[in-house]
DNA sequence: CATCGGACTTGTATTCACTCCA
DNA sequence: TGGAGTGAATACAAGTCCGATG
């Protein structure tokens, strides 16, 4: 099997996409074309050819990415909806928290709203926010707030350091702790209220067809937990009251009751938005959205929406290359590495080759072929000066690929290596982007444990192999000669491994052994038979295996292990980079689905099963799909 | 012409639920 | 068998974009 070795090319970047969708905007009636007509077509087709049964019960699932629509800024025509779920009100423990304890301080009288809000911060003792103080000092004035408001009589509490929080802090890890120790009914049960909870405010249905929410639930009240140097974080995040929420519903929907006793701020019909309901939050005045799921076919629109704007700048980017090509004669201008000269041509070019000279002229000053300077002044057609100034736009600097959308790092997938190492490729090319958006992360503390147990994992396999090349031998030693690989030892398949496996066997085999006689002795007491002290030993009718046996024992090993080494090193170039953020936002899945129909890899290898929910759209992009 | 804010998308911390190993 | 460790799901904060506003 040819060797293919995927390597890292310096710093050619691979496509990335931000999105561009804001909805404010409503643009007159554009369309956005896709390759739609042949593909309905060929989805008839195979509906005719395989008549499906699976789903009848299920309305017929509706692929809105083959339909043509109008993007007039309209999001829906009829929209009803449940409304938002309310978080339950607060039930008081009574455990009292303590003041001033080393002034013979006792514990504190509050009322329930008080005791409420100083349970949200005793929750946090010990944590980063816990710790913070801008986030004990918001926390402390809100509190006073509330004691102020709820009147407490003779309340002592002046200053956040003579407060003790530890007693509730106590009651809540016991709580969380009782509910760990819940008996497996009540834990169904539990579900099952909530799965029953989600059946009734987790959908809506919008023109006619049933879609998921997002978010149902209000916020609950808390403390704002504001990242980084925050001013207000620790704030106390008021309860909100339905008063407070805007519900956008359809006109001739029925409106959802709102909780006993109260009524809805304001009810609004407006179709050019998406949302369901809405809300100021008090901290810091922002609205709070309900929105349908990252599967729903609206959220499913404009993701394709922001994918299909980065693809037409590719082929702007492609036909302004070829504008050059063609008028100016340039070279076509390939990759090229670290060791090598810095030249250019046309695809190549940077961002400080080019400079733009209004109104129409484009001046170019790169080091082209052989390293020859090339200086030339051009007038250019009204398109082409435009794009190059899109392609010049912040925030692209000095260094940056002008046309940074042409290269695709998909394409060092090996064609003819394994699907292990065919996902090893698909990571690379994530991780560039990654790297590239910058998704860092923390090296996982048990990094290291995890990669020696691989280690562990492999040489267990390698001992495997041994064995069955020595049995191949054993059978027939003349392929001594002609197959001399047969012959060489496992590499790292050091003695001392080589011990410690064999005591593992050994005591893997000696417990399997003590099971078996457990499981036997428990039948024979069921059959009146006496009981046995150890197995009869097995006549070893060990059948010498097959030739042909061996041979594809001795692939599959090899294959195993080439598999695990893939995963390995996959692992380890990961540690520091969070491949999830540019999965789910940055790159078009249309190209990795396309991909792995290309390369005959499960989609599951790239994809989780709400990923491949979210992106339904794009899974079936067959494989000479372009991006 | 700057700034504000509504409507979204993106990023990250926390919680949940599952797995795998001692 | 349970408990550590993990990846997925969830919650919600933060960032972005662009039209409105004055």
């Amino acid at each position: 099997m040819a060797k293919r070795t995927v390597e890292d090319s310096s710093d050619d970047e691979p496509m990335i996409v931000k999105s561009e969708s804001n909805q404010q905007a409503k643009p007159k009636a554009k369309k956005i074309k896709v390759e739609k007509k042949e593909k309905i077509k060929k989805e008839k087709e195979e509906k005719e050819d395989s008549p499906e049964k699976e789903d009848d019960d299920e309305e017929e699932e509706r692929k809105w990415w083959l339909e043509e629509k109008e993007d007039n800024g309209i999001k829906w025509t009829t929209l009803q909806h449940q409304g938002p779920l309310f978080p339950p009100p607060y039930e008081p423990h009574g455990v009292k928290m303590l003041y001033d304890v080393i002034n013979q301080g006792k514990p504190v009288e509050l009322t329930p709203a008080a005791e409420e809000v100083a349970s949200f911060y005793a929750a946090l003792l010990g944590t980063d926010n816990g710790n913070n103080p801008v986030f004990q000092k918001n926390f402390f004035a809100d509190f006073l707030k509330t004691i102020k408001q709820e009147k407490i009589p003779n309340c002592p509490i002046k200053e956040f350091s003579k407060c003790d929080f530890t007693p509730i802090f106590d009651y809540l890890n016991k709580v969380k702790e009782e509910k760990k120790q819940m008996s497996k009914e009540e834990k169904k049960k539990l579900k099952e209220e909530k799965e029953a909870i989600d059946e009734i405010y987790g959908w809506c249905t919008m023109d006619g067809r049933k879609e998921k929410v997002g978010n149902y639930r209000i916020e609950p009240p808390g403390l704002f937990r504001g990242r980084g140097e925050h001013p207000k974080t620790g704030c106390l995040k008021l309860r909100v009251q339905p008063e407070q929420v805007t519900i956008n519903i359809g006109a001739d929907a029925k409106i959802p009751d709102p909780p006993k006793g109260h009524s809805w701020g304001t009810v609004s019909h407006d179709n050019t938005v998406t949302w369901l309901a809405m809300w100021k939050e008090n901290v810091n005045e922002s609205t709070k959205y309900i929105f349908l799921a990252a599967t729903s076919s609206l959220k499913g629109q404009s993701d394709m929406k922001k994918f299909e704007k980065a693809r037409e700048l590719k082929v702007r980017q492609l036909a302004t290359c070829l504008y050059f090509i063609d008028k100016l004669a340039l070279r076509a201008g390939n990759e090229k590495g670290e060791d090598e000269a810095d030249t250019v041509g046309c695809c190549s070019l940077r961002y400080e080759h080019i400079t733009l000279e209004p109104p129409n002229k484009v001046v170019f000053d790169f080091l082209g072929k052989d390293s020859i300077r090339y200086v030339n002044t051009v007038e250019v057609i009204d398109q082409v000066y435009k794009n190059l100034k899109i392609f010049k736009k912040e925030p692209k600097t000095v260094g940056d690929d002008l046309f940074d959308r042409i290269n695709e790092e998909l394409r060092k997938t090996p064609a003819d290596g394994t699907i292990a190492e065919k996902v090893l490729a698909y990571n690379r090319a994530n991780r560039q982007v990654a790297v590239l958006c910058n998704h860092q992360r923390a090296v996982p503390k048990s990094h290291g444990t995890q990669m020696s147990r691989l280690t562990d994992k492999i040489l267990a396999v390698k001992y495997q192999r041994q064995e069955v090349k020595q049995q191949i031998l054993e059978l027939e030693p003349s392929l001594k000669k002609q197959r001399p690989e047969l012959l060489e030892p496992e590499s790292d398949l050091d003695d001392e491994f080589i011990k410690r496996h064999e005591i593992a066997l050994e005591e893997k085999e000696k417990e399997r052994l003590e099971k078996l006689l457990i499981k036997e002795n428990e039948k024979r007491k069921e059959n009146g038979e006496e009981l046995l002290n150890s197995l009869p030993e097995q006549k070893k009718k060990q059948t010498i295996p097959t030739m042909d046996k061996l041979e594809k024992k001795l692939q599959t090993l090899t294959d195993r292990i080439q598999a695990q080494k893939m995963q390995m090193v996959d692992k380890d170039e990961n540690k520091q980079t969070a491949l999830g953020t540019s999965k789910i936002n940055y790159i078009d899945p249309r190209i990795s689905a396309a991909w792995c129909n290309k390369y005959n890899v499960p989609l599951d290898k790239i994809f989780n099963r709400s990923l491949r929910e979210k992106f339904k759209w794009a899974m079936e992009s067959d494989k000479d799909w372009e991006f």
